[in-house]
RNA sequence: GGCCCGUUCGUCUAGCGGUUUAGGACGCCGCCCUCUCAAGGCGGAGAUCAGCAGUUCGAAUCUGCUACGGGCUACCA
């Protein structure tokens, strides 16, 4: 029999997601933060974000930067929070230290928690005689929780060290989390000890600040890792004391790295920012994580954000940690890429990556894409089935960039140009694409000026091409021909095909 | 030590007592397409559903135990 029943569904779905500032967004975080904002969206309800900065030698302004940096990149949008405000702030717990004090105080007046005078030294020695008689029980012995009110209120007031700490109650039954990924978890009473809630030094603990927090910003479905379900019952202990409704949990597994162990910097990028400076599409990557852990059903991989949004459940998580593959994130990356036009390609992907690596400059990717848009959207069209992440683009488009300078890879010149016969299909390609005029220049006009040259030289295409290739391209690998000799234009293509004669036999 | 969670192809998963010769995706292999490299299409290998014992006419699906992995057991979050 359970108390904690108060079931929280009936009232509108509020949600969060509350990091703390101790270091950047991690994907373990970033995948808790998809699964809060897609339920929330998908139950029309609310997205919170809340900053755990209770930690003051570990929290800094910076993080929280640098978090907020990389929600906005991934596309995760609060109704509540920092920058939005809302009706439930402030959503920084350390401006809500006042808050928690009075919490516990009303605990206190209620008998609902009690101060405690025990220190650290007689806890410790409480437990190591526990353990010594093998006692089950070996949380606090509740030393403190009969002194009277009133002799304790004024041991307080004399300025005596202490702590305060909630008051199970001792006809506690067993304590059932229901949990939406989990289904009931039943905790013996037993383990249950009155843990504190307000440290000596003044400030609350994680379980009585999160649930106090929870509580009055009306949070109807706590999303969170796992390591916090051993937590839960003691969490539901506050909430009870306080009166409040219980949410529902959903606890998720965590990300595992191809060990096996615990993701971590040893494995490679960890962190959001990382992703996103490596190049990922901000919505591939959202697509990844969500499916780290989640089914839309048991056939579909590819889930764009706002059906993410609209069909996300929580009877789908899965219980189980996952491990997290790069190549599947690439992959998916790859899949974004190929689903956009050119054009979005050459805005998000081809120019910012040109500009980066300093083959275009201008004011923005805006810009310099205006400068010449069929040009981008026509290398775009043949470099997009080819990348699966952003930077591949560079070294792809380099050669478009020499202008008559070819810098040659020697082992394809060794291997398709510097064969016999070669000088002859150099001449031939010249000549016939000097019949292209200036105004007819594209892909398949130089195509069809190409074609019967092979059968008319007496060799096949493989050799005819791969000489005209690394003359044109300087390596045996390229787009195809036709588009690439096009973005070159005819006066350079051309002359490349002279220049590179006397390597030719 | 005590309490709690987890375990389906290498990886992410579908599966909620019979429709399962366990389905899909990544990766891998092969074929097709093809001027290179990709993309795309087609096909293949790959899981005795951690093990054992039960319940049942019937179990990946229910129960118990064991093993392995993980979490909590803090005046950490």
């Amino acid at each position: 029999m359970s108390s904690s029943d108060t079931n929280a569904d009936a009232r509108p779905v509020r949600v969060r997601f509350a990091p703390s500032p101790t270091g950047k967004l991690h994907v373990g975080g970033a995948r808790t933060a998809i699964y809060n904002w897609a339920f929330a969206r998908a139950n029309h309800g609310t997205f919170i974000l809340r900053i755990d900065d209770t930690d003051p030698t570990r929290s800094t302004e910076e993080n929280t930067q640098i978090i907020l940096r990389a929600m906005k990149w991934l596309g995760l949008d609060w109704d509540e929070g920092p920058e939005v405000g809302g009706d439930y702030g402030p959503y920084w717990q350390t401006e809500r230290l006042d808050i928690y004090r009075k919490a516990a105080e009303k605990l206190v007046a209620d008998g609902k928690a009690y101060y405690c005078f025990c220190t650290p030294e007689k806890l410790a020695a409480d437990k190591k005689a526990a353990q010594e008689r093998h006692d089950p029980f070996q949380g606090y012995q509740r030393t403190c929780r009969n002194i009277d009110p009133a002799e304790a209120q004024r041991r307080v007031d004399a300025g005596e060290p202490h702590t305060i700490r909630i008051k199970v109650p001792l006809d506690r039954g067993d304590v059932v989390v229901h949990d939406a990924v989990h289904g009931d978890v039943t905790f013996e009473a037993n383990t249950l000890d009155d843990f504190i809630i307000f440290r000596s030094d003044g400030t609350p603990t994680y379980n009585f600040a999160t649930v106090v927090d929870d509580s009055m910003m009306g949070i109807t479905h706590v999303i969170r890792g796992d390591d916090h379900l051993s937590n839960t019952p003691r969490q539901i202990m506050v909430y009870e004391a306080l009166g409040a409704p219980t949410p529902t949990f959903a606890h998720i597994s965590m990300i595992l790295g191809p060990d096996g162990k615990k993701l971590s910097k040893r494995h490679g990028a960890t962190s959001v920012e990382e992703y996103r400076d490596a190049g990922y599409d901000s919505d591939a990557f959202v697509n990844y994580l969500a499916l780290l852990g989640w089914a839309l059903d048991g056939d579909t991989t590819i889930v764009p954000r706002d059906v993410l949004a609209k069909s996300f459940s929580l009877d789908h998580v899965s219980k189980n940690p996952a491990t997290f593959d790069l190549k599947k994130l690439d992959w998916i990356n790859g899949q974004y890429l190929q689903a956009m036009t050119d054009e979005q390609f050459s805005l998000t992907q081809l120019v910012p990556q040109l500009m980066a690596a300093g083959l275009e400059a201008g004011a923005d990717a805006k810009a310099v894409y205006g400068a010449k848009p069929q040009w981008f959207d026509l290398l775009s069209s043949i470099l997009k089935p080819r990348t699966t992440l952003a930077p591949q683009v560079v070294e792809k488009s380099r050669f478009l960039y020499w202008g008559d300078d070819v810098q040659f890879d020697e082992k394809s010149v060794n291997k398709n140009l510097a064969k016999d016969g070669t000088r002859a299909y150099l001449e031939a390609a010249h000549d016939a694409l000097e019949k292209v005029d200036a105004a007819g220049w594209d892909a398949a006009a130089i195509d069809a000026a190409l074609e019967p040259l092979p059968e008319a030289l007496g060799t096949n295409k493989r050799k005819f091409y791969g000489a005209v290739r690394v003359a044109e391209c300087g390596n045996q690998v390229s787009p195809p021909l036709g588009e690439s000799l096009q973005l070159l234009g005819r006066d350079v293509a051309l002359a490349r095909l002279q220049k590179a004669l006397p390597l030719a036999k």
